[in-house]
DNA sequence: TAGGGTTTT
C-alpha cells in the first residue's frame, strides 16, 4: 500500500481522526458538508487507512459518469498509482479496475445494476454513497435497499455524504428517531456569498389565477417573460458596476436563454461574451464555456449548471428562481415539464455556485419573502416519476413489496398503483402484481419496461434487428442538433432522414448513414466535420451505438434471433405500438389545431418541430407525451386502428348495441363498439350477437325468424306453419276475435320447447334441423289443434294480457317462468313519472290467467277448520273465478276483502284478513314493478311497491309536473301509448 | 408552433 496523505488544506482533512473513529464504531455514519470541503477524494482515502477495501472493495458511488472517472483519476493520482491499479472506476461501458483494486468509483446506477448479480454486495466492504442530497430514483432506492441490506452484513461499513441541511434526514433512516446515526459536519471551503433579492418589477396587469388545465393569454405570457428579460439586464448590469469577474445567470430553459441572450446583446458592448449552456448543446459549444478570456463573460444557463457542469471563474449568480421540473401525472399517465419556482436547497446550490473562488454576490430576482416561502428541499424524483420500473427491478429482485420498503419518503399508494398499472399493460405482472415470465424477461432489459416490451414483440414480429436500433435510439437523447442559429439548416439537414409515415424510421435512416459515414472515413477528424455538417452530435451517436451494442449482447446470450429480411412496416410499427398504447391518438377533427384525442380522454398536439406535424394521419402513436406549454407528441408515426385492436386486445373495453336479427347472414347481430383507455377505436361494427349472449340470440332468432318470418330456408315445416299461421289469421278476422287465437308468444314457446338450447343462428339450426327432421319429419309442424289447444288451456291474450291500464296509461307486461329468479312471474313495467299512479290493490289480482292458483293457495293458507268448508279447493277457486267474471269484477277491490265477502256469500263463513298467511305463497304471486325512465331504462325492479314509490315518489312527482306541463320527454319504451294528453287527463282526475 | 438534468441489469 503507498503512503497516504492527506492535503492539509482540505476542511476535512482535519477531521479524519474524528471520522475514522466515528466509522470504527458506527456501522453506517452521515458526513455532510458543502463543495469544497474535500469529502468525495479524502472520504476513501480514510477508510483505505482503517485496513478497509482489503476484506473487500470500497465501492463509492456519483450521480454521474463523468464525476465518477474524474473522480477515480484524481484518487489514484493522490495515492501516486496508475488508473485501475488500486483504483478504478467503472460506469456504464466503460469498466477500468483491475483484480487487485481497493477503491471502485462508479455510478449508482452500477451499484444498483450489481444488486443483481451480487444481492449482499459481497464484493464491498465499505461503501461510500456520495451526493445523497441529490435524491435521484438510483439514490433512494440504493438507500432503501442498504438500509434492509446492512442487518445481514454486520461487517459492511456506509458512509452517506450529503449536503448539510438535509443529513439529519438520513441520520434518522438509518437510525431511528431516538438514535440516529452520527452526523459529521464538515465545513465547506466557499467564500462569502452576499444575496441580493431583487424581484421583477412586474407591470400592473391582471395576471389570472394559476390553473394548470389553462393555458396563460399569450400577451401575459410575453409581458411576462418581457419583465423576467428586464430583470435579467437590470441585475447583470448591477453585478458588473460591482467589479471585474464572470456571470452565471440561471434560467429555465433553452428559450428562456435565447430571449435573454438577446435581451444582453442588445444592451452591453460588443467585448462582452454571452455564452448559452444547457445539456442538448454540441461538445464544442459547450466547450466555450471552460476556455476563459479577457472578455467578461456571461453565461446563461440551465440546471445543467447546477449540479452536472461547474463553470470555472464565477463571480456572479443571477438566479431566476425557476426551472423546468418533470413531473409524471398519475392522472394523465403522461409527463409534465413546466416552469416552477425552485426549492431552497436549489436556490442555495445556484448561490453558491460564485462563491468557489473569492467572494461571490448573488442577485435573486424574487422576493426574500418569496424566498422564505418555498420548500426547503426538491421533491425526490421517486415522488415524481413513473414507478413501474422501480417496480419491476424490486420484482425481480425479489425484495419486500414496494409498499413496504424502507424508502426515506415512500411513494404514495395513488403512484404504486399507477406503477402496478403499467407493468399490467404490458403484462409484465399478472391480476395478482406477480411477476410473469414476460415480466422476467422484461426485468434483464436494462430500458424503460415499455421499451423492452417492444423488443420482445419485435422477437415475435420478426423485427428484432430494426427494433434494437430503435429502441436504443429512444433510450438516449436525439442525436440531431439543433443550434440555436442555424435551426434552418439544421432542419435542411435533417429532411434527408425524414419519412412521409413515421418518426421511427427516421433512426433507421440516420443509423444507415452513420454507419456508411464510420466505414467510408478517411480520418476521425473527417467524421467529426461530417456530423457535424449533418448536424449530428457524435457524442449522442457513440452512446446510441453503446446502448445498441450492449442490447445486441443480451439479445445474442438470450439467443434471440435476428431477422436478415428487412421488416415491413407494419411488422416494426405493430411491435413498437405493444409499448405505446398509452400513446395512440386519433384525430377527430380536420379543422387544423384540432389536435388528437388520447387515452382518457387527453387532447393532444404533434410535436410543432416534427416532420410529421402536417401530414401525420387519423391514427397515431407517439413515443413520448409530454405537456410543456401544451401537451405535446414527440416522436410519432401514423398506425392502422386495427393494429391496435390486434395489439391491444387485452385492454379493449367492448359494448354492444341493441341486438338484432340479420336475414342475410342468418344470424343475430349488434353493434359492437370498442375503446381503449377510453378512446373509442371502432363503433357500429355489426357482429354476430350469438355466442356473445347465446340465449338472448336464441330468442331472437325464434321470434324474428321463425315466428316472425324474416328467415330463408327450404325446410318444409316454415312454409307449413306460415301458411297455417295465415290460414288462422284470415279465420280470426272473420270471426273478428282477433286478440284470441294466434298468439305469436304461443308459437314461440312451441319452438322454445323443440328447438335445443346451442342453436343461435341459421346455420346451427339448419344442420340440427337436417338431422333431427330424418328422424322425425315433422317435428316443427304446427297444427291447428296444437294452437286451439292453448286456447283450450286458457292461455289466450285475454287471460294473459300484454299490457295493463293503470288510469288511463297502458304499462307492459311481461311474463317470466323461472322459479326463484327475481322476474318470475309476471312483471309491469311502470314508467318513472306513473309511479305514484300504480295502485298496490289492482297489482293484487295480477291477470286473469294466474288468479286461479293465487285464489287456490290463499285459501290453501287459510287454517283447517276454515279451509274445510271451501273443499275442493280447486273448485271453489275456479267458480270464484267464474263469479268474478259473470260481474266483471276482476281487478275491482281489494283481492282478499273481495274473496271474504265471496266466502261468507258461499258458506256463511267468517274469514279474516289475518287468517290468510300470504307469506306461504311464492313469490311468483306477487306483481313484480320494473321501474323505467323515459328511454325504456330500467331505474330498479322488485314486488315492495310502497319501497319503489317511497325511493322514487319525489322523482317521480316532478316527472309527472312536467309532463303535465306539456315538456315532456316521447315516452318511448314505455310500451309507446303515452301521450301527454293522457298524462293532464290523469292529473287532471287524480286531483 | 417549440423540451430541465441524470442514470442502467
Amino acid at each position: 500500500m503507498p503512503e497516504i496523505t492527506f492535503p492539509e488544506d482540505l476542511p476535512v482533512s482535519g477531521r479524519r481522526e474524528e471520522i475514522a473513529k466515528a466509522l470504527t464504531e458506527n456501522q453506517v455514519i452521515i458526513v455532510s458538508g458543502e463543495t469544497g470541503s474535500g469529502k468525495t477524494t479524502q472520504l476513501p482515502k480514510i477508510c483505505l487507512q482503517l485496513g478497509r477495501g482489503e476484506k473487500g472493495l470500497i465501492g463509492h458511488t456519483q450521480p454521474r459518469r463523468i464525476a465518477a472517472s474524474s473522480t477515480a483519476k484524481r484518487i489514484a493520482h493522490e495515492l501516486g498509482t496508475p488508473l485501475g491499479e488500486h483504483v478504478g472506476y467503472k460506469v456504464r461501458f466503460n469498466d477500468t479496475l483491475s483484480k487487485g483494486a481497493w477503491v471502485k468509483l462508479m455510478t449508482d446506477g452500477i451499484l444498483l445494476a450489481e444488486t443483481q448479480t451480487d444481492p449482499l454486495l459481497k464484493a464491498y466492504d465499505t461503501i461510500v454513497i456520495d451526493e445523497a442530497h441529490e435524491r435521484s430514483l438510483n439514490i433512494d432506492f440504493l438507500l432503501g435497499y442498504l438500509k434492509q441490506l446492512l442487518p445481514r452484513r454486520p461487517d459492511l461499513k456506509v458512509i452517506i455524504t450529503s449536503a448539510t441541511i438535509d443529513a439529519d434526514r438520513f441520520a434518522r433512516h438509518f437510525g431511528t428517531n431516538e438514535k440516529p446515526v452520527p452526523v459529521i459536519e464538515v465545513s465547506g471551503r466557499l467564500y462569502k456569498v452576499e444575496v441580493r433579492y431583487r424581484p421583477i418589477e412586474r407591470d400592473a396587469v391582471a395576471i389570472p389565477t394559476a390553473d394548470p388545465n389553462k393555458p396563460v393569454p399569450k400577451a401575459v405570457a410575453a409581458r411576462e417573460k418581457r419583465d423576467l428579460m428586464d430583470g435579467v439586464v437590470d441585475a447583470v448590469d448591477e453585478l458588473c458596476r460591482i467589479g471585474s469577474g464572470d456571470v452565471l445567470v440561471f434560467l429555465p430553459g433553452e428559450r428562456e436563454i435565447r430571449d435573454a441572450a438577446e435581451s444582453l446583446r442588445k444592451h452591453h458592448p460588443p467585448h462582452v461574451e454571452i455564452l448559452p449552456l444547457f445539456a442538448r448543446l454540441s461538445v464544442e459549444e459547450q466547450d466555450r464555456v471552460f476556455r476563459t478570456t479577457n472578455a467578461r463573460r456571461i453565461v446563461l444557463a440551465t440546471n445543467v449548471a447546477e449540479t452536472s457542469l461547474t463553470v470555472p471563474g464565477i463571480r456572479y449568480v443571477v438566479d431566476a428562481g425557476l426551472a423546468r421540473v418533470k413531473r409524471y401525472s398519475y392522472r394523465n399517465k403522461v409527463e409534465q415539464l413546466q416552469i416552477e419556482a425552485v426549492a431552497q436547497s436549489a436556490a442555495n446550490q445556484r448561490a453558491g455556485r460564485c462563491g468557489r473562488v473569492a467572494d461571490g454576490v448573488c442577485i435573486r430576482l424574487y422576493e426574500e419573502d418569496d424566498f422564505n416561502k418555498r420548500p426547503k428541499f426538491t421533491d425526490p424524483e421517486i415522488l415524481r416519476s413513473s414507478l413501474a420500473a422501480v417496480i419491476l427491478r424490486m420484482k425481480s429482485l425479489h425484495l419486500t413489496d414496494v409498499e413496504s420498503f424502507p424508502f426515506i419518503e415512500p411513494p404514495t399508494p395513488r403512484a404504486i398503483a399507477d406503477g402496478y398499472q403499467l407493468l399490467q399493460e404490458v403484462g409484465a405482472v399478472d391480476d395478482n402484481n406477480e411477476l410473469t415470465p414476460l415480466g422476467r424477461k422484461l426485468a434483464r432489459l436494462p430500458l424503460d419496461p415499455r421499451v423492452g416490451r417492444m423488443i420482445l414483440a419485435a422477437l415475435d414480429n420478426a423485427c428484432l434487428t430494426e427494433m434494437l436500433i430503435v429502441a436504443s435510439a429512444l433510450s438516449v437523447q436525439d442525436p440531431r442538433d439543433r443550434p440555436m442559429e442555424h435551426q434552418q439548416a439544421a432542419d435542411e439537414a435533417h429532411k434527408k432522414f425524414a419519412d412521409d409515415k413515421s418518426e421511427f424510421l427516421s433512426f433507421l435512416k440516420i443509423w444507415t448513414w452513420f454507419e456508411q459515414a464510420i466505414e467510408h472515413k478517411k480520418s476521425n477528424r473527417q467524421l467529426m466535420d461530417n456530423c457535424r455538417a449533418n448536424f449530428l452530435s457524435q457524442l449522442r451517436l457513440r452512446e446510441w451505438r453503446d446502448v445498441h451494442s450492449q442490447l445486441l449482447t443480451i439479445v445474442r446470450e438470450q439467443g434471440w434471433r435476428l431477422n436478415e429480411a428487412p421488416a415491413t412496416y407494419e411488422q416494426l410499427h405493430t411491435a413498437l405500438l405493444t409499448g405505446l398504447l398509452g400513446n395512440i391518438g386519433f384525430k377527430d377533427g380536420e379543422e387544423p389545431g384540432a389536435g388528437y384525442l388520447g387515452a382518457r380522454g387527453i387532447r393532444f398536439h404533434i410535436w410543432p418541430g416534427s416532420y410529421l406535424v402536417k401530414k401525420a394521419g387519423k391514427w397515431i402513436m407517439a413515443a413520448e407525451l409530454v405537456e410543456t406549454t401544451r401537451l405535446y407528441a414527440r416522436c410519432v408515426a401514423q398506425i392502422q386502428p386495427e393494429w391496435i385492436e390486434k395489439v391491444g386486445a387485452h385492454l379493449l373495453k367492448k359494448s354492444y348495441g341493441e341486438p338484432r336479427w340479420e336475414k342475410r347472414p342468418a344470424q343475430v347481430t349488434a353493434a359492437e363498439k370498442a375503446t381503449l383507455h377510453g378512446l373509442i377505436i371502432y363503433s357500429q361494427r355489426r357482429i354476430h350477437y350469438g355466442p356473445l349472449n347465446p340465449r338472448e340470440a336464441r330468442e331472437i332468432f325464434i321470434r324474428d325468424a321463425l315466428v316472425g318470418g324474416d328467415y330463408d330456408t327450404r325446410a318444409p315445416f316454415f312454409a307449413h306453419n306460415r301458411k297455417l299461421v295465415k290460414d288462422i289469421e284470415t279465420l280470426e278476422h272473420k270471426s273478428r276475435r282477433l286478440d284470441v287465437l294466434v298468439d305469436d308468444q304461443l308459437i314461440e314457446a312451441f319452438y322454445d320447447q323443440h328447438i335445443p338450447q346451442d342453436i343461435i343462428n341459421g346455420a346451427g339450426f339448419e344442420k340440427w334441423y337436417k338431422e333431427a327432421s330424418r328422424d322425425n319429419p315433422k317435428l316443427l309442424y304446427l297444427v291447428r289443434e296444437e294452437l286451439m289447444r292453448h286456447e283450450a288451456a286458457g292461455v289466450t291474450t285475454d287471460m294473459f294480457p300484454k299490457a295493463m291500464s293503470v288510469t288511463g296509461i297502458e304499462m307492459q307486461l311481461t311474463y317470466h317462468f323461472e322459479p326463484g329468479s327475481v322476474r318470475d312471474g309476471v312483471t309491469l313495467a311502470v314508467p318513472l313519472f306513473a309511479l305514484n299512479q300504480v295502485s298496490a290493490e289492482r297489482a293484487e289480482w295480477l291477470v286473469p290467467g294466474m288468479l286461479k292458483e293465487k285464489v287456490h293457495l290463499l285459501l290453501k293458507s287459510l287454517p283447517q277448520k276454515l279451509r274445510r268448508h271451501m273443499v275442493p279447493l280447486p273448485d271453489y277457486a275456479g267458480k270464484f273465478m267464474d263469479r268474478i267474471h259473470a260481474k266483471m269484477a276482476f281487478g275491482r277491490g281489494n283481492l282478499i276483502d273481495v274473496l271474504i265477502a265471496d266466502i261468507r256469500e258461499q258458506t256463511g263463513i267468517h274469514v279474516l284478513t289475518a287468517d290468510f298467511k300470504m307469506e306461504t305463497l311464492p313469490a311468483h304471486h306477487f306483481m313484480n314493478f320494473k321501474v323505467i325512465d323515459e328511454h325504456g331504462r330500467q331505474l330498479d325492479m322488485g314486488r315492495n311497491l310502497a319501497a319503489l314509490q317511497a325511493e322514487f315518489g319525489r322523482q317521480a312527482r316532478a316527472q309527472f309536473q312536467k309532463m303535465a306541463e306539456g315538456t315532456a320527454p316521447t315516452g318511448e319504451g314505455a310500451s309507446g301509448a303515452l301521450s301527454v294528453p293522457a298524462a293532464v287527463a290523469l292529473q287532471a282526475g287524480a286531483a
